[in-house]
DNA sequence: TCCTAACTTGGACTTTGTCCAAGTCAACAC
DNA sequence: GTGTTGACTTGGACAAAGTCCAAGTTAGGA
């Protein structure tokens, strides 16, 4: 976290208390808040933070590659913080529950050239679904 | 196409123009429209035709397996009538082109037990990201 | 301690999607 | 054919998620 707010600093980000803040919400494993609920807890440390900040602040943190952008529903965009280790996402269809979880093996492996299409591929995400424990009949 | 017609009047759908004209405008190899796309096809072909029934109507035959809804960016949700051969989809980071693609295997048994947390896991959905032969530097 | 570019703010606006009461019509029975 | 009826459609209001902007504030270097 202070590691994150180290490198941020490095990149020349000026350290308001609006951006500690979020950055301070997003740490943690298996992390995968909406925008609004980052907003919420944000709020809940500084009263006064607006919602344009916190979109602005979210933003940025994608572009630095600190977080990542997972659109799993389209619905609200979530927020991950955990940027820095390769991972998919599992999510349960009954709650939306999200962890994070580490197939085996590299999905970009699994696209033959034949099925390529002349693209330059660099990613693959996977998005697996199913009920957890709480959701199952 | 008239099969999907077919199907869906034996479901005890009601088969009105309007439902028509959408599923027609959905028909083909690598069609990924929006919702917003769908309706201006949709209204070319039968002028008076809503909005509302649009999302209706692509809300059913989601509903009904007939067509899969895509959220693949945080934006507008796309609707995949290729619903009955299972793929994944390759998209171009640059503009936004989409295919459907076969990997290799089943990506489902990437996960291992240990990784599933007590999920019941049923699904994977993969999305590769990479450039198109327009978009490559 | 001052200065200034960078940051934050609130509110207006856009996009995407949902909901509803009132009107229309496909399909069945006759 | 014709009539009937419940399913379908419509337009408009509404809601959720996100973007944009002009004006005000401030972190951090000089």
């Amino acid at each position: 976290m202070s590691d994150l707010l180290e490198r941020l600093r490095a990149r020349g980000w000026r350290l308001t208390s609006q951006r500690r803040v979020v950055a301070e919400v997003l740490d943690g494993e298996h992390v995968h808040l909406t925008a609004d609920e980052v907003h919420a807890r944000a709020t809940a440390r500084l009263p006064e933070i607006s919602r344009a900040t916190v979109y602005n602040t979210l933003g940025e943190l994608v572009t630095l590659g600190e977080v990542l952008e997972v659109a799993t529903d389209g619905r609200a965009k979530r927020y991950d913080p955990n940027a820095h280790r390769a991972h998919q996402h599992l999510i349960c269809s009954g709650c939306g529950a999200i962890r994070d979880v580490h197939p085996q093996g590299d999905p970009l492996a699994a696209l033959p050239a034949a099925e390529r299409f002349g693209f330059a591929v660099t990613a693959a995400e996977v998005t697996y679904r199913g009920l957890c424990p709480n959701c199952r009949p």
